[in-house]
DNA sequence: ACCCAGGTGTTTC
DNA sequence: GAAACACATGGG
């Protein structure tokens, strides 16, 4: 099993209809998804997203400028509220500060700045660098780690995981996709049919019959 | 009534 | 450093 077979599989089963598969990709939204579903259900992270919106704050500089207690109730439904309202209002201000606006932040900003955000780790600095500036970085996730575990893989940390996923997908996926695809957007969506295929087969740590009957054809 | 979810930071051996 | 804990809502 390499990653380019993995792929390939699951490209197969679960074409995806975003072309990013992130909703909202390159915009300011995916921002915020990142924070919000941080150990969270994607469903919770939507009514957050919506509360947002509705309240007509959804963007860099309404919520570098709210108050944080507002800003609590409005993400509410995503969990860890205070926290992640917290993490949230911090990082748009910072946001402001150092770039200006989002647009330069996409331009500009690099993974090492996002890591020293408080609230923000390897996985959401990543999803920011790939589904909203579209950087050829492939996110990892839990998900990732235990669809790897069950090939008998096991790794030390995120950034290994990552470089051995990475390294592994090499010139041969471009011909799986049509001429103008980027690195970039295949890797979003090799991570979001990931994704996809767990939100349906994993239950808890273990994947179930027919998602295994799935992996089989490439073990 | 439990268990889990597209993590991250802090505390404790 | 690894392991345990805190953060919290909503759905199965």
């Amino acid at each position: 099993m390499d990653a380019y077979e993995l792929l390939k599989i699951l490209k197969q089963h679960y074409p995806l209809k975003e072309p990013y598969w992130w909703a909202g990709a390159g915009s300011f939204e995916i921002v915020v998804g990142a924070v919000l579903t941080q150990q969270t259900k994607w469903e919770n992270v939507e009514r957050s997203l919506k509360n947002l919106l509705d309240a007509g704050t959804l963007e860099l500089e309404k919520i570098a400028s709210s108050e944080l207690y507002v800003l609590e109730e409005l993400i509410r439904p995503s969990g860890f509220y205070r926290k992640k309202a917290k993490v949230l209002k911090t990082l748009c201000e910072n946001i402001v500060a150092d770039f200006g606006d989002f647009e330069a932040f996409k331009q500009d900003v690099d993974r090492q700045w996002l890591l020293s955000q408080k609230g923000i780790g390897a996985e959401s600095s990543d999803s920011i660098l790939n589904y909203a500036c579209f950087r050829d970085v492939l996110v990892v996730d839990s998900y990732t780690n235990r669809v790897l575990a069950n090939f008998g893989y096991e790794f030390e940390s995120y950034d290994e995981l990552q470089e051995y996923l990475m390294s592994s997908l090499d010139a041969r996926v471009y011909k799986l996709y049509p001429k103008d695809t980027t690195l970039a957007q295949i890797y979003a969506r090799f991570h979001g049919k990931i994704v996809e295929f767990c939100k349906e087969h994993l239950k808890g740590k273990n994947i179930d019959e027919s998602g295994l009957e799935l992996l089989k054809t490439l073990k």
